[in-house]
DNA sequence: CATTTTATTTTTGTTACATAATTCAAAATA
DNA sequence: TATTTTGAATTATGTAACAAAAATAAAATG
C-alpha cells in the first residue's frame, strides 16, 4: 500500500547545518584536522566587539543598538605593523602621570623612527625603561612622567639603545 | 615493445606532499575555504604578538627571543566573555588617577555583578558615566578618581542603571 | 484531534576516483 | 659508454559520490 507522491517543502530546509552555509571537503594535514576544526568555530564567532560612545541616552538594561559606533577588534586597534610591533610588561610609576602603570601592558612599535617627545621603550647599559625621549645636540635626556622621579641623563660612556615607542597601554583596572 | 618489469623503489615517495604529512578532506563553510588554506599553510598571520618582560637583560637591537614570556592575543587578553563584552569610550578626566583618561577606550563586562569598590558604567538619568561604585544601605555613590570632581549622590528618584564593570582601559599616548 | 509512520530533502563525514606529481629504470640515442 | 627519452610505479590532491543522520511535511492510524 503506498503512501507516496510528491511533498513539496518537505525535508530537511537548507541552511539547518552546524555553519549555516554551504560546505565543501578541504584536505587538511591530519594533525591539524583539530586545530582547523576549532579555527572554523572560532572565526564564526567574531573578534569584534561594539562600540558605544559615551554620549549615549539609555537607561535600557542593555545598550541599544543604534549607538553603537563601530564593531572594533582590538588587535587591529592597536597594532599598526603587526611584524614590528611588540609589546612589554612596565615595571614602576615612573611614568604614572600619562596613564603607564606597574604591570601595564605596553604596545610598542619599533618601526617609528623616535623623536623627541615621544615615549620610548629605552636600553641603557642592558635596562630597559620607559620614559619620554628628549635629544640635544650635547646630550640624550630620559624624562619620567611623575615628579618623584629623576630624568636619566645618558653619558657618552653608556650603551643605550631605542627599543621602540609606545603606542598604546593596556591597564587592568 | 615493452619496457616493462617490476621496479622496486619507484614511484612518488612519501611526505613529498606540500603538508609532508598525510592529509584528510574536512567540511569546510565555502565562505571560510581560503581561510582555511591561509590557515594550514601558517600564512595567517596569527594575531599574537611576542610579551617581553621589563627585566630584559639586552642591548641589541632586537630584543633577544629568549626574553619573550609569551604570544599574546590582545583580544585574548582583554576579554574574558566575548558575548558579556563591549567597549565604551570614556569621556573627561573624572577618572584620571586610575589611568583612565578622556578618549580612552574602556574594556566593559556586563556579566559581572556590580561590587563596591568596582570601577562601573553607569546610566544616570540617562547619562553615562564611569565611577568607582559605592552602594551603602541608604544611598548609592559613584565615586570619581581625580580631587577635582564631586561624587554623584543617587537620589531614589533618579534612574540609575550600571551597565557593566570596566575590566580594561586602553589608552592611546 | 493527537500520535505514529512514511517519504522527502539537506547535512556531514568519509570513501572513491581521476588526474597530477614525482621518482625509478629500461630503452633509445649520441 | 654516457646521456637523454620514454614508460611504469607510486603517492598526492581536489572533488564527486555515497551512506548515514537530521529535520521536516504529508499521510495513516486510533
Amino acid at each position: 500500500m503506498t503512501r507516496g507522491g510528491k511533498r513539496t517543502g518537505a525535508g530537511r530546509p537548507t541552511g539547518t547545518g552546524q555553519y549555516g552555509e554551504e560546505t565543501k571537503p578541504v584536505r587538511v594535514p591530519v594533525s591539524k584536522v583539530n586545530a582547523v576544526k576549532d579555527f572554523i568555530k572560532n572565526e564564526t564567532e567574531l573578534p569584534t566587539l561594539p562600540l558605544y560612545g559615551s554620549d549615549v541616552q539609555a537607561g535600557g538594561p542593555t545598550p541599544a543598538d543604534d549607538y553603537v559606533e563601530n564593531q572594533i577588534n582590538l588587535h587591529d586597534y592597536v597594532v599598526e605593523r603587526p611584524a614590528e610591533t611588540f609589546f612589554v610588561r612596565a615595571k614602576g610609576q615612573s611614568m604614572k602621570n600619562i596613564g603607564i602603570g606597574d604591570g601595564d601592558l605596553m604596545v610598542v612599535d619599533r618601526s617609528i623612527a623616535p623623536r623627541n617627545g615621544h615615549v620610548v621603550i629605552a636600553a641603557v647599559d642592558g635596562d630597559l625603561t620607559v620614559k619620554r625621549l628628549n635629544k640635544t645636540t650635547d646630550c640624550l635626556e630620559l624624562l619620567p612622567e611623575n615628579e618623584e622621579f629623576q630624568p636619566i641623563r645618558v653619558s657618552s660612556e653608556q650603551h643605550c639603545h631605542i627599543w621602540g615607542v609606545v603606542t598604546n597601554v593596556i591597564h587592568r583596572v
